[in-house]
DNA sequence: GACATTCTCCGACGGCTGTAGTAGAGTTAC
DNA sequence: GTAACTCTACTACAGCCGTCGGAGAATGTC
Protein backbone atom coordinates (compact mmCIF):
# COMPACT_ATOMS: atom_id res chain seq x y z
CA UNK A 1 0.00 0.00 0.00
CA UNK A 2 1.74 2.73 -1.56
CA UNK A 3 -0.18 5.62 0.83
CA UNK A 4 0.21 4.15 3.70
CA UNK A 5 0.04 6.49 6.42
CA UNK A 6 2.94 4.67 9.31
CA UNK A 7 2.03 5.94 12.28
CA UNK A 8 4.97 5.17 14.64
CA UNK A 9 5.19 6.49 18.19
CA UNK A 10 8.91 8.61 19.07
CA UNK A 11 10.60 5.45 20.74
CA UNK A 12 9.40 3.54 17.68
CA UNK A 13 11.20 5.97 15.61
CA UNK A 14 14.63 6.01 17.37
CA UNK A 15 15.16 2.75 16.38
CA UNK A 16 14.25 2.65 13.28
CA UNK A 17 17.00 5.61 12.99
CA UNK A 18 19.58 3.54 14.21
CA UNK A 19 18.50 1.19 11.88
CA UNK A 20 18.71 3.62 8.81
CA UNK A 21 22.16 4.68 9.97
CA UNK A 22 23.78 1.21 10.58
CA UNK A 23 21.84 -0.84 8.85
CA UNK A 24 20.74 -4.35 9.53
CA UNK A 25 21.00 -5.24 13.49
CA UNK A 26 20.38 -7.27 16.04
CA UNK A 27 18.00 -6.53 18.87
CA UNK A 28 21.34 -5.99 21.18
CA UNK A 29 23.26 -4.12 18.59
CA UNK A 30 20.47 -1.79 18.27
CA UNK A 31 20.65 -1.62 22.26
CA UNK A 32 23.63 -0.89 22.45
CA UNK A 33 24.20 2.12 20.25
CA UNK A 34 21.09 3.51 22.19
CA UNK A 35 22.94 3.07 25.18
CA UNK A 36 25.56 4.86 23.80
CA UNK A 37 23.61 8.00 22.40
CA UNK A 38 22.57 8.12 26.41
CA UNK A 39 18.99 6.48 25.78
CA UNK A 40 18.49 3.75 28.71
CA UNK A 41 16.20 1.01 28.02
CA UNK A 42 16.31 -3.03 28.81
CA UNK A 43 16.93 -5.06 26.19
CA UNK A 44 13.27 -6.42 26.24
CA UNK A 45 12.09 -3.26 25.46
CA UNK A 46 13.85 -2.92 22.41
CA UNK A 47 12.82 -6.48 21.46
CA UNK A 48 9.04 -5.22 21.82
CA UNK A 49 9.47 -2.03 19.87
CA UNK A 50 11.30 -4.09 17.04
CA UNK A 51 8.29 -6.50 16.95
CA UNK A 52 5.88 -4.03 16.90
CA UNK A 53 7.64 -2.39 13.95
CA UNK A 54 7.29 -5.53 12.07
CA UNK A 55 4.04 -5.96 13.19
CA UNK A 56 3.50 -2.90 11.19
CA UNK A 57 5.43 -3.89 8.32
CA UNK A 58 7.99 -1.46 8.38
CA UNK A 59 10.71 -4.08 9.32
CA UNK A 60 12.09 -7.21 8.69
CA UNK A 61 13.57 -10.04 10.56
CA UNK A 62 15.77 -12.85 9.27
CA UNK A 63 17.19 -15.18 11.47
CA UNK A 64 20.57 -15.96 9.52
CA UNK A 65 23.17 -16.84 12.81
CA UNK A 66 22.39 -16.89 16.11
CA UNK A 67 20.19 -13.74 16.62
CA UNK A 68 17.44 -12.18 14.52
CA UNK A 69 19.21 -9.13 12.58
CA UNK A 70 16.63 -6.72 11.67
CA UNK A 71 15.93 -4.45 8.40
CA UNK A 72 13.97 -1.69 7.43
CA UNK A 73 11.34 -2.01 4.80
CA UNK A 74 11.11 1.45 4.68
CA UNK A 75 13.40 4.40 3.39
CA UNK A 76 13.61 6.77 5.66
CA UNK A 77 12.71 9.44 3.08
CA UNK A 78 9.66 7.63 2.93
CA UNK A 79 8.71 8.28 6.71
CA UNK A 80 9.85 11.64 6.38
CA UNK A 81 7.61 12.62 3.48
CA UNK A 82 5.05 10.62 5.29
CA UNK A 83 5.43 12.72 8.59
CA UNK A 84 5.71 15.56 6.94
CA UNK A 85 2.52 15.36 4.76
CA UNK A 86 0.55 14.84 8.19
CA UNK A 87 2.14 17.86 9.81
CA UNK A 88 1.18 20.15 6.84
CA UNK A 89 -2.55 18.83 7.01
CA UNK A 90 -2.58 18.87 10.64
CA UNK A 91 -1.54 22.55 10.84
CA UNK A 92 -0.55 23.74 7.96
CA UNK A 93 -4.39 23.79 6.27
CA UNK A 94 -2.34 21.28 3.51
CA UNK A 95 -0.33 24.15 2.05
CA UNK A 96 3.61 23.66 2.48
CA UNK A 97 4.36 26.96 1.11
CA UNK A 98 4.09 29.03 4.92
CA UNK A 99 5.89 26.30 6.25
CA UNK A 100 8.96 26.42 3.98
CA UNK A 101 8.60 30.72 4.55
CA UNK A 102 8.42 29.90 7.96
CA UNK A 103 11.42 27.86 8.37
CA UNK A 104 13.46 29.92 6.45
CA UNK A 105 12.58 32.77 8.33
CA UNK A 106 13.23 30.98 11.41
CA UNK A 107 16.12 28.22 10.97
CA UNK A 108 19.69 28.44 10.72
CA UNK A 109 21.59 27.38 7.39
CA UNK A 110 25.15 26.69 6.70
CA UNK A 111 26.77 28.53 3.31
CA UNK A 112 26.11 25.75 1.34
CA UNK A 113 22.55 25.38 2.24
CA UNK A 114 21.75 28.86 1.13
CA UNK A 115 23.70 28.20 -2.03
CA UNK A 116 21.47 24.94 -2.66
CA UNK A 117 18.47 26.44 -1.84
CA UNK A 118 19.50 29.60 -4.36
CA UNK A 119 19.94 27.37 -6.93
CA UNK A 120 16.59 25.39 -6.55
CA UNK A 121 14.57 28.91 -6.26
CA UNK A 122 16.37 29.56 -9.43
CA UNK A 123 14.79 26.44 -11.19
CA UNK A 124 11.80 27.05 -9.64
CA UNK A 125 11.43 30.88 -10.80
CA UNK A 126 12.70 29.73 -14.19
CA UNK A 127 10.15 26.82 -14.53
CA UNK A 128 7.53 29.55 -13.55
CA UNK A 129 8.58 31.54 -16.17
CA UNK A 130 8.29 29.33 -18.88
CA UNK A 131 4.83 28.54 -18.02
CA UNK B 1 7.03 27.00 30.47
CA UNK B 2 8.52 28.28 27.44
CA UNK B 3 10.05 25.18 25.97
CA UNK B 4 7.21 23.11 27.10
CA UNK B 5 6.45 20.05 24.36
CA UNK B 6 2.87 20.44 23.89
CA UNK B 7 1.96 16.47 23.06
CA UNK B 8 -1.61 16.13 21.43
CA UNK B 9 -3.05 14.17 19.39
CA UNK B 10 -4.85 14.64 16.07
CA UNK B 11 -8.35 14.77 17.23
CA UNK B 12 -7.16 17.43 19.98
CA UNK B 13 -5.50 19.70 16.84
CA UNK B 14 -8.79 19.89 14.99
CA UNK B 15 -9.96 20.86 17.88
CA UNK B 16 -7.57 23.84 18.47
CA UNK B 17 -7.52 24.10 14.81
CA UNK B 18 -11.35 25.66 15.33
CA UNK B 19 -10.47 27.62 17.91
CA UNK B 20 -7.81 29.73 16.00
CA UNK B 21 -9.88 29.70 12.98
CA UNK B 22 -13.29 30.51 14.87
CA UNK B 23 -11.88 32.43 17.61
CA UNK B 24 -13.31 31.83 21.37
CA UNK B 25 -16.28 29.22 20.81
CA UNK B 26 -18.65 26.62 22.95
CA UNK B 27 -18.72 23.19 22.70
CA UNK B 28 -21.48 23.40 20.43
CA UNK B 29 -20.06 25.96 18.10
CA UNK B 30 -16.61 23.85 17.67
CA UNK B 31 -18.92 20.49 16.73
CA UNK B 32 -21.03 22.29 14.57
CA UNK B 33 -18.07 22.78 12.58
CA UNK B 34 -16.60 20.22 12.87
CA UNK B 35 -19.71 18.49 11.55
CA UNK B 36 -20.15 21.24 8.31
CA UNK B 37 -16.33 20.24 7.38
CA UNK B 38 -17.70 16.37 7.38
CA UNK B 39 -16.12 15.19 10.47
CA UNK B 40 -19.03 12.81 12.63
CA UNK B 41 -18.37 13.36 16.51
CA UNK B 42 -20.33 13.03 19.20
CA UNK B 43 -21.02 15.94 21.74
CA UNK B 44 -19.47 14.73 24.89
CA UNK B 45 -16.89 13.88 22.43
CA UNK B 46 -16.16 17.04 21.53
CA UNK B 47 -16.86 18.28 25.40
CA UNK B 48 -13.88 15.58 26.10
CA UNK B 49 -11.56 17.05 24.06
CA UNK B 50 -11.86 20.85 25.28
CA UNK B 51 -11.45 19.23 29.41
CA UNK B 52 -8.26 17.52 28.34
CA UNK B 53 -6.74 20.32 26.17
CA UNK B 54 -7.47 22.97 29.18
CA UNK B 55 -5.67 20.27 31.42
CA UNK B 56 -3.15 20.06 29.26
CA UNK B 57 -3.16 24.36 29.57
CA UNK B 58 -3.62 25.44 26.38
CA UNK B 59 -6.68 26.31 26.21
CA UNK B 60 -9.04 28.07 28.74
CA UNK B 61 -12.33 28.21 29.51
CA UNK B 62 -14.88 31.02 31.41
CA UNK B 63 -19.13 30.62 32.01
CA UNK B 64 -19.89 34.02 30.85
CA UNK B 65 -23.73 33.18 29.06
CA UNK B 66 -25.35 29.60 29.94
CA UNK B 67 -22.19 27.80 28.07
CA UNK B 68 -18.55 27.45 28.77
CA UNK B 69 -16.71 29.25 25.80
CA UNK B 70 -13.45 28.43 25.00
CA UNK B 71 -10.46 29.37 23.89
CA UNK B 72 -6.79 29.19 23.35
CA UNK B 73 -3.73 30.29 25.02
CA UNK B 74 -1.27 29.35 23.21
CA UNK B 75 -0.63 30.54 19.40
CA UNK B 76 -0.89 28.14 16.12
CA UNK B 77 2.91 29.76 15.33
CA UNK B 78 3.83 27.98 18.82
CA UNK B 79 2.31 25.02 18.36
CA UNK B 80 3.79 24.71 14.67
CA UNK B 81 7.04 25.61 16.00
CA UNK B 82 6.90 22.89 18.84
CA UNK B 83 5.91 19.97 16.57
CA UNK B 84 8.27 21.19 13.61
CA UNK B 85 11.27 21.07 16.40
CA UNK B 86 9.96 17.24 17.32
CA UNK B 87 10.42 16.57 13.38
CA UNK B 88 13.17 17.57 12.99
CA UNK B 89 14.98 16.37 15.98
CA UNK B 90 13.16 13.17 15.44
CA UNK B 91 13.96 12.92 11.60
CA UNK B 92 16.19 15.04 10.42
CA UNK B 93 18.89 14.92 13.10
CA UNK B 94 18.49 18.17 14.14
CA UNK B 95 19.22 20.04 11.43
CA UNK B 96 16.47 21.73 9.31
CA UNK B 97 18.96 22.33 6.46
CA UNK B 98 17.74 18.98 4.25
CA UNK B 99 14.00 19.80 5.35
CA UNK B 100 13.71 23.04 3.63
CA UNK B 101 15.77 21.08 0.26
CA UNK B 102 13.31 18.14 0.66
CA UNK B 103 10.28 20.79 0.42
CA UNK B 104 11.50 22.84 -2.11
CA UNK B 105 12.09 20.06 -4.07
CA UNK B 106 8.62 18.09 -3.64
CA UNK B 107 5.89 20.41 -3.08
CA UNK B 108 4.06 22.81 -5.68
CA UNK B 109 4.45 26.84 -4.64
CA UNK B 110 2.80 29.47 -5.75
CA UNK B 111 4.01 32.49 -7.70
CA UNK B 112 4.73 34.67 -4.78
CA UNK B 113 5.36 32.08 -2.65
CA UNK B 114 8.39 31.91 -5.21
CA UNK B 115 8.97 35.24 -5.09
CA UNK B 116 8.76 35.25 -1.61
CA UNK B 117 10.82 33.13 -1.25
CA UNK B 118 13.55 34.79 -3.52
CA UNK B 119 13.45 37.77 -1.32
CA UNK B 120 14.00 35.78 1.74
CA UNK B 121 17.32 33.88 0.43
CA UNK B 122 18.38 36.83 -1.19
CA UNK B 123 18.25 38.01 2.44
CA UNK B 124 20.20 35.47 3.88
CA UNK B 125 22.42 35.74 1.51
CA UNK B 126 23.33 39.24 1.42
CA UNK B 127 23.61 38.53 5.60
CA UNK B 128 25.92 36.09 5.20
CA UNK B 129 28.59 37.83 2.95
CA UNK B 130 28.88 40.51 5.11
CA UNK B 131 29.99 38.34 7.91
C1' DG C 1 28.02 -32.43 31.08
C1' DA C 2 27.10 -28.52 34.24
C1' DC C 3 26.95 -23.70 34.65
C1' DA C 4 26.57 -19.13 32.71
C1' DT C 5 25.13 -16.22 29.23
C1' DT C 6 22.13 -14.80 25.58
C1' DC C 7 18.12 -14.81 23.01
C1' DT C 8 13.03 -15.00 22.14
C1' DC C 9 8.24 -15.42 23.66
C1' DC C 10 4.55 -13.99 26.30
C1' DG C 11 2.39 -11.32 29.43
C1' DA C 12 1.77 -7.24 31.90
C1' DC C 13 0.83 -2.50 33.35
C1' DG C 14 0.05 2.38 33.46
C1' DG C 15 -0.73 6.34 30.71
C1' DC C 16 -2.57 8.60 26.69
C1' DT C 17 -5.97 9.06 22.97
C1' DG C 18 -10.25 8.64 20.44
C1' DT C 19 -14.70 7.88 21.27
C1' DA C 20 -19.01 7.99 23.59
C1' DG C 21 -23.02 7.10 27.10
C1' DT C 22 -25.52 8.24 31.27
C1' DA C 23 -27.07 11.10 34.88
C1' DG C 24 -28.19 15.11 36.72
C1' DA C 25 -28.26 20.22 36.90
C1' DG C 26 -29.74 24.29 34.56
C1' DT C 27 -32.64 26.73 31.03
C1' DT C 28 -36.49 27.44 27.94
C1' DA C 29 -41.13 27.25 26.34
C1' DC C 30 -45.58 26.68 26.73
C1' DG D 1 -45.00 24.22 36.67
C1' DT D 2 -44.10 20.68 33.79
C1' DA D 3 -42.16 18.88 29.56
C1' DA D 4 -38.38 19.45 26.45
C1' DC D 5 -34.01 20.73 25.64
C1' DT D 6 -29.07 21.81 26.64
C1' DC D 7 -25.12 21.72 29.24
C1' DT D 8 -21.52 19.64 32.24
C1' DA D 9 -19.56 15.96 35.18
C1' DC D 10 -18.33 11.49 35.55
C1' DT D 11 -17.34 7.07 33.87
C1' DA D 12 -15.93 3.83 30.59
C1' DC D 13 -13.56 1.26 27.19
C1' DA D 14 -10.56 -0.25 23.60
C1' DG D 15 -6.30 0.49 21.28
C1' DC D 16 -1.69 2.20 21.17
C1' DC D 17 2.76 3.20 23.31
C1' DG D 18 6.66 3.08 26.47
C1' DT D 19 8.43 0.11 29.49
C1' DC D 20 9.88 -4.12 31.45
C1' DG D 21 10.07 -8.96 33.94
C1' DG D 22 9.91 -13.95 33.97
C1' DA D 23 10.31 -18.39 31.73
C1' DG D 24 12.24 -21.23 28.86
C1' DA D 25 15.11 -22.39 24.67
C1' DA D 26 19.58 -21.97 22.57
C1' DT D 27 24.38 -21.28 22.79
C1' DG D 28 28.90 -20.81 24.78
C1' DT D 29 32.48 -22.10 28.37
C1' DC D 30 35.22 -24.84 31.12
Amino acid sequence: MAGRNYELGAAELEVLNVLWDQGPCTVRQVLDDLLLKGRRLAYTTVLTFLTRLEQKGVVKSDKTGIAYVYRTTVTRDRIRKSRLKSLVSQLYDGAAGPLVLQLIKTEKFSNEEIETLQQLIKQLDAKRKKE
